[in-house]
DNA sequence: TTATTTATGTCAGCCATGTTGACATACTTT
DNA sequence: AAAGTATGTCAACATGGCTGACATAAATAA
C-alpha cells in the first residue's frame, strides 16, 4: 500500500522523530555542561538552570521575576535558589520596578554577559554548522515544526518572545 | 547587506532556533507526565526516567543493561534504581543472555508494552498533528536536522537504531 | 586450571533541581 | 484602611543524576 494517499505520517516516522528529537537534545544540551562544571562557587555550583536563566535574562533584561517564571514554568521557590546565587556572584542584578516598585527588574551584569556568551557559543556554534549542512530551507522548516510543536496555548506569547530583536541596555 | 551571500545563518536565526527547540523540548515531554502522574507504586511514583527506559527497551527488545546504558548516557546506579522498580512492578523481565550467560537480556511484559503506549500516545499525537500541518518535506527536514544536531561520533551508532525497522518478539 | 576481565547488581551517600505549604514584607489598588 | 499583588524566605520532601566501594557469576586469557 505504500504511501498512495500520504495524508498522515506513519507510525514508524513518527517514532523516529521522537527518538531523534531526544538524542539531539541529549547532545545538544550537554554542549555548556563543560562550561559550567568548570565554575565553581561558595556552596555550590552553577547547573543547566543557572545557564536558563542567564539566558532569558539576558534576552530579555529588565524582565520581571513574575516574566521569568512563566517563561521557565517552575516554582518561585526553585527559581529563587539559583536566581540567589546568581546575584550573590555578581552574574545579575536587580533594579526596582520604575512603574511598580514591587518588581525586581532582571539585568546581566558584565560579568553575567561574558558569560552567557561562554555557555551559548558552543550551542551556537553546533547550530551554525547544521543550519549551514542542511540549508536555508531545511532550517526554516526546522523552525517551523518547532514553534508547532509548542502548545498551542502559548504558541503566541512564545514567539512574541523568540522573534524579539535584541535590544540594546542603555 | 541582507542576505546576500547566504552561507552561514545569521547569530539571530540561530538563537531563535535554539530557544524554539528549548520550548518545543519543554511541552513535549510533559505529555507523559499526566499518564505517569497517575500511576503509584510502593515507595515512589514513576517518572520521565522510567518513561525513557520503557521506551528503549521496547524499541529493541532483548537488549543488554550494557547496551541501554550507552543509549541513556546515565550511570549504572542511575539505572539501576529504576530499572529495579520496573521490575517489581512488573513491566520488565530479565533473561539471561543465550549466548552470554552474564548478561541479562531486558524485555517488556504485557504490562510494559500497554504502558508503553499509553505513555507515547500523546507524543505521538503531538507529531501526528504537527507533520500532517507542517507537510512530508518539512517533516524530513525536521529530521535531518536532528540528525546532524547529534554528536557526530554517535550519530552512526544512533541512527542504526532509530532506522531499525520494530521487529516482533515471538 | 587458575587468574583476570567483564556484565551486572547493590549499598551508601552526595548534589542539583524540581515540588508543596506557610508566612513575611513592601508596595499598589480599591 | 483594607485587600490584593510581587517578591522573598524557611522548611521539608521527591526525582534522578553522580561517585566510590564492593560482590557475584560467567567468560576469557595465561
Amino acid at each position: 500500500m505504500a504511501d498512495i494517499n500520504k495524508l498522515t505520517p506513519s507510525d514508524d516516522e513518527i517514532r523516529r522523530a521522537i527518538e531523534l528529537l531526544f538524542f539531539a537534545y541529549r547532545d545538544f544540551v550537554s554542549d555548556p555542561d563543560k562550561v559550567l562544571a568548570d565554575y565553581e562557587i561558595p556552596n555550590g555550583s552553577l547547573g543547566r538552570a543557572h545557564h536558563r536563566v542567564i539566558h532569558f535574562v539576558g534576552r530579555s533584561p529588565g524582565m520581571s521575576v513574575a516574566e521569568l517564571l512563566s517563561i521557565l514554568k517552575i516554582t518561585k521557590q526553585s527559581l529563587a535558589r539559583v536566581l540567589r546565587q546568581l546575584i550573590d556572584e555578581g552574574f545579575i542584578e536587580q533594579q526596582r520596578g520604575p512603574e511598580d516598585a514591587r518588581q525586581r527588574l532582571l539585568f546581566l551584569t558584565d560579568k553575567g554577559m561574558a558569560f552567557e556568551t561562554a555557555l551559548s557559543s558552543p550551542q551556537r556554534a553546533r547550530f551554525r554548522r547544521v543550519f549551514a549542512e542542511a540549508g536555508p530551507q531545511a532550517s526554516r522548516a526546522f523552525c517551523d515544526v518547532l514553534m508547532r510543536l509548542i502548545n498551542e496555548d502559548e504558541r503566541e506569547r512564545v514567539l512574541a518572545l523568540v522573534n524579539r530583536k535584541p535590544q540594546h541596555t542603555p
